[in-house]
DNA sequence: CTAGGGTTAG
């Protein structure tokens, strides 16, 4: 009651330091921040002496607004009263220059301080953490216990947090270890901060353990958990985790945009529009995390009107906002769009960052925008400073693929002044089967093989494109390469929902029970395709009728299936979306394109790289496959 | 009257 013991303090015949320090910290542990500053100027202005609680209790306030210039007020004064001395006012100062990223002044603090306690080195490890630097704290923890300090909670807890950062999981069990050997491990705050270590170490089994073991579990411990499952790719598991959750804990907007994720990674509209009515009914859409999370929803399930319809309500946009609506049109093929977008954005005084520069080049790239995608990555490193990173990299090399400027993509790539990984060379090599030039293709399929030489699929990309040259020897003795190395083991598959209910469609897959009814139709639409002229020709590597292993082993048009699936299923006039977990191939979009006409239906298709609409016989990437 | 910790969106 923070108003009250206001009005109380101001009806005080008589204040001293104490009651002065209890109002400071009043407003500050309130969130009362610039009350707290104010008051404490006043005091000071005002001639009352200031004693280190005085310090205290406002630099606080200081952090949290990160108000540098007060903090830094203060330090002179702690300095110049010999204040310093006293090791809780050194360590608020810690505090409230790790808050204000004065990394420099933290660093300094420390350094000079004659008598550092278990607190001095958590928020030394905090430090650390908000300034990046995760692969320090395993050894600032290790000098901590050199110096005879224990790790108590917060120090085990602020360590798991940088672990977790730097997904170290070597270290973050051994901190692990440590909390069972000092019995904290069933200590919420300790419980929930092993379980998001362990979550973003890709361990989610072992949170789940963590979890189950936890018996006064909080909605932090739910969230986590849930959260992990979406990050990690258990939708499944997310959505049952939140059901459970519903029986008997209730979610906070946290929870929101934890579990959101999970239908956006499988694009399942359903549960994305049932988990958004639940938000809307519980108050959580003014959440800013929440709303975003779920324009981000929309997009990713291909409602990219109704995504945009929440972004124009958008009280406060951010740079999330507008960066998720940007990739929206990106992954839509509105390439115009994502530009404008850009430039509104800019103009409403919101800077972009590097994840926001990605956005816009794979925008311009999937929207074959060369000039506009070159111009961009320039803008970046010019105007805005900031140092490209791989993923830039690969969107200019696949521009520059794309327009058929192969030799002008090779000399970029060679010149990039960080190592290139594979996707960028496979870009190349997508770009090379384009515009067929096989003499390049196996140059930089060679540097893709000694990348990854596992990744069977790379095998196959560069056999079709010796085949579609006619270059017949070369794609035996690729053949012959390959033989023992499985080509079925990475499996492409394709996905629809059809009244809640998700249908998996894996090559080939005639344990479905509308299998008979499927294969019917897709006769049907191969014999009008062959009688409006298109050809099937045995234009693939691996297709040869003399192997079982071919493209479609890799493929088994499983998009085919799960379309057609749709269009028997669905009532007419509703667009039929699938999802894909790797690139459609061109049979799949062939017939994708004929279908949407044959059966006037619009299909909305989800691959791994971006988004395919089919209306009328066209589709929506126009060729940028 | 006073210092440090755990969940979230591109």
């Amino acid at each position: 009651m923070i108003g009250d013991a206001v009005l109380v303090f101001n009806r005080m015949p008589r204040q001293d330091t104490i009651s002065w320090n209890s109002v400071i910290s009043g407003c500050s542990s309130n969130g009362l921040n610039s009350e707290a500053i104010e008051l404490f100027i006043r005091m000071w202005t005002q001639g009352q002496e200031l004693d280190s609680v005085t310090l205290l209790s406002v630099l606080p306030a200081c952090a949290q607004s990160r108000y540098w210039f007060a903090g830094r007020v203060v330090h002179g004064y702690s300095v110049k009263t010999g204040l310093i001395g006293e090791t809780s006012l050194a360590n608020a100062l810690l505090d409230m220059y790790s808050n204000c990223s004065d990394w420099q002044s933290t660093n300094q603090i420390f350094r000079s301080m004659g008598q550092k306690n278990v607190v001095s080195w958590t928020a030394m490890i905090t430090s650390y953490m908000r300034a990046g630097l995760f692969d320090k704290v395993a050894g600032l923890l290790q000098e901590m216990v050199l110096d005879g300090i224990r790790p108590d909670v917060f120090a085990v807890t602020s360590a798991l947090h940088a672990f977790a950062g730097d997904e170290s999981l070597k270290q973050g069990k051994s901190v692990h270890g440590y909390t069972i050997r000092n019995g904290m491990e069933k200590l919420l705050p300790v419980a929930n901060a092993l379980m998001e270590m362990y979550v973003k170490c890709r361990n989610v089994e072992e949170a789940r353990l963590i979890f189950d073991r936890v018996t006064n579990k909080d909605v932090i411990s739910w969230n986590t958990l849930i959260g992990g499952y979406s990050r990690n790719n258990f939708p499944n598991e997310s959505f049952s985790l939140f059901s459970d959750m519903l029986l008997q804990f209730r979610p906070n907007a946290v929870t929101m945009t934890c579990i959101l994720p999970a239908a956006a990674s499988i694009s399942s509209l359903e549960r994305g529009r049932e988990i958004h009515a639940y938000a809307l009914r519980r108050g959580f859409l003014e959440d800013s995390y929440a709303s975003n999370a779920l324009v981000d929803m929309y997009v990713k399930c291909g409602a990219l009107l109704v995504a945009r319809v929440l972004f124009d309500r958008l009280t406060k946009k951010n740079l999330i906002s507008w960066t998720i609506m940007i990739a929206g049109y990106g992954m839509h093929g509105f390439g115009k769009h994502a530009i404008a977008l850009f430039e509104q954005m800019r103009g409403s005084g919101i800077e972009p960052d590097a994840a926001s520069f990605s956005a816009i080049l794979y925008a311009c790239c999937h929207s074959g925008l060369a000039a506009e995608g070159r111009r961009f990555f320039k803008a970046m490193q010019k105007e805005y400073k900031i140092e490209p990173k791989l993923k830039h990299y690969t969107c200019i090399v696949d521009l520059l693929s794309r327009t058929g400027d192969l030799k002008e993509a090779l000399e970029f790539i060679e010149s990039m002044p960080i190592e290139p990984d594979s996707s960028i060379w496979v870009s190349l090599l997508h770009g090379c089967r384009i515009h067929k030039n096989v003499k390049l293709a196996e140059k930089v399929a060679d540097k893709v093989f000694k990348l990854e030489p596992e990744n069977t699929g790379y095998y196959v990309l560069l056999a079709n494109i010796y085949a579609e040259a006619e270059r017949w020897e070369a794609v035996k003795k690729l053949k012959n390469k390959i033989g023992g190395r499985g080509l079925r083991e990475n499996t492409g598959y394709s996905w629809i929902e059809v009244r809640s209910k998700v249908h998996v469609f894996i090559a080939d897959n005639r344990n479905h029970p509308d299998w008979n009814r499927i294969a019917e139709f897709l006769d049907d639409v191969a014999r009008r395709m062959r009688q409006e002229g298109h050809d099937p020709k045995k234009k693939y590597a691996l297709m040869g009728a003399d192997d079982a292993v071919h493209d479609e082993a890799l493929c088994g048009h499983s998009s085919k299936l799960a379309v057609a699936f749709g269009v028997l299923n669905l009532p007419e006039g509703r667009p039929i979306r699938v999802t894909k977990n790797s690139k459609v191939c061109s049979h799949c979009h062939e017939a994708a394109k004929f279908i949407s006409k044959m059966c006037n239906r619009e299909i909305i298709l989800r691959d791994s790289s971006r988004f395919h609409r089919f209306e009328g016989g066209r589709c929506s990437c126009r060729g940028y496959l």
